[in-house]
DNA sequence: TATGAATGAGGCTTCATTCAT
DNA sequence: AATGAATGAAGCCTCATTCAT
């Protein structure tokens, strides 16, 4: 006599107490006990859902990619003018920034972790689908696109290392102008 | 009279082979004993030289951003014109980036691993000297020193997690046309 | 469910293990290999049960200090004519000397090698207990019962280093003649 | 060309550093270099005074013994009547309590730790010339100088393990009026 | 399904001892 | 005689994983 339990919907529970877990601590210092008790169970019923540690990983990411790149094209603007579309992607980051800062570092964690091919290809995977989301919503061509990315990468990446360091709000003033300035210079 | 060693010489050969076996598998699958190996000692031998392994992450990262910062200020132009200064930068980039990205890797996974303040503050500063480098080699004001430091970053973060997406020659090319129209619209 | 473990008796039955090795080769001696091996466990599993080495000890000293304490005041009588109690206390010494030296032992070995608090703390409530009830049994006045003790835990130390040197019974004769002196002079 | 060092002049020195080192932290966490640091060394000159530590611990074992019973005899006046000299022992207990209890620690941990016939041994025949010297001065038979030094044992013991149990000024009035009572009743 | 007891390999660290200088 | 660098076995503890219930 089987509980009744939707299976997806459990998993989905525990891999958001895994997300919250491998935030704030890690995925290395997120032991399967630790895992176990911040999701309320035991560590028994984590190999139930989930055949390794590796596993939960490979499922968070897929989960956490699925869930936002849709997200992503549904928020963006997907046309306007282009000063509009460089704030709304600003205004997307800031809301963001926390949760994408806590992304990357996980990200970073399995590429280093869990050299596996597998982790790896899902990890580039997720990214270049963050990238062309980018592309797209600028609608610039792919190589501005990877370099608008990389800032954006950066900017997170020195934000989780330096907290104060970033000031998003000049930095969109200074984009704004220089996209403004060179407007005027092809229109002048 | 003692065994005639240079202590001060053998901990910096001591954290060579630990940097590259960091830059390899990682801070965290760099066991004592395989960084006793690599090193060519036994474990009692590393604690001859650094009271533990946290000890050991700290020295390096001190030596390493002692060197590097006195390289980028040796490597680079204090004065030439800009197209000059941004064509060195790249050039410095290009010819350091297998480094760098380890270097980037090590310093996210020491704030991962060793969350305590002393550990932070020493990434968070080796950041901040190489942003001050970088922004006095481009003579910009701090704003835009910081905005092309986290496209440095991002790019470095990029090549890390998906080696093929950066291509730096048409990324040069880009910055320095846009440069070139900001220019010709200022002067013209 | 669960493996079905009475959780309080296993750490019982891994205590006394403990108290037995430790006994034998001393705490210092008894590493947690040992110690699992002698409780048939591993060493993962001691530390199911207790968080780590000191903790067993605690553990240990309060189970004996528990136990002891309830017995003390069981077995000997607390009404009584002087001589008898004189002599149901060395019953019981005779009786139990082999125990005793070990928990000396052991006590000793805790304060030297746990010097935290806690630890010392407890060993000397635990002593103080012991002084208590022998107070109370020989129905004295503190004074008396301080050095009643400590002519027993001198007697047991002596035995200790110097097996063969305590004859218990030319003691007891001994002490029972001197009270039937003072009470004959007393009446006299 | 030896340097001109009186050998043995030079090993009681370091046996002084020990003996100090030994009762503040205990033989057990002395290690060598904690040792050589205390007598202003290093570890390799220990190892050209004593062949291990083992040795250490007898050689300072043997020198304390030496020191003592020579100064026992000498500081107890060996005729007067027995209310002055059992006053004479208790000054004398009283004046290096706190040495007494180092020394006895020591000797409860050298039981421990080096269970080898020859150090068990020195630690018993040091107990026993302790022993005979105060069963001297007393002028008393074996059996009752063997229980006074059970006393004097446990009361350093309990002093050891509960440092505020022990009031040597009361214990001694106390005595001196069992022995006042005794006599009275003799000579009555 | 769910639990948590049990495992044992492996991590960091300590330390007595040896030995080249 | 003296130094301190070097060794490696062994200690305590952690943790992913398995399995009886």
């Amino acid at each position: 006599m089987p509980k009744i339990v939707d299976h997806e919907a459990q998993r989905e529970l525990l891999l958001d107490a895994c997300f919250r877990l491998f935030a704030e601590q890690g995925y290395a210092a997120a032991t399967m006990r630790r895992i176990a008790v911040a999701a309320g169970v035991s560590t028994g019923t984590l190999y139930h859902y989930f055949p390794d540690k590796q596993a939960i990983l490979a499922a968070l990411l897929e989960l956490l990619i699925r869930r936002d790149t849709a997200r992503v094209r549904h928020d963006l603007p997907d046309d306007a003018p282009v000063p509009v579309r460089i704030h709304a992607l600003f205004l997307f980051y800031r809301a963001r920034a926390g949760y994408l800062r806590d992304l990357l570092r996980i990200a970073m964690e399995v590429h280093r972790h869990e050299p596996s091919p597998e982790s790896r290809d899902q990890v580039r995977d997720g990214l270049r689908q963050y990238r062309d989301a980018m592309s797209d919503v600028l609608a610039v061509d792919p190589l501005v696109g990877a370099m608008a990315f990389s800032f954006i990468l950066g900017s997170l990446t020195q934000g989780l290392l330096d907290p104060d360091a970033v000031d998003l709000g000049a930095q969109e003033a200074f984009v704004q102008e220089v996209w403004a300035r060179l407007q005027a210079a092809a229109d002048g």
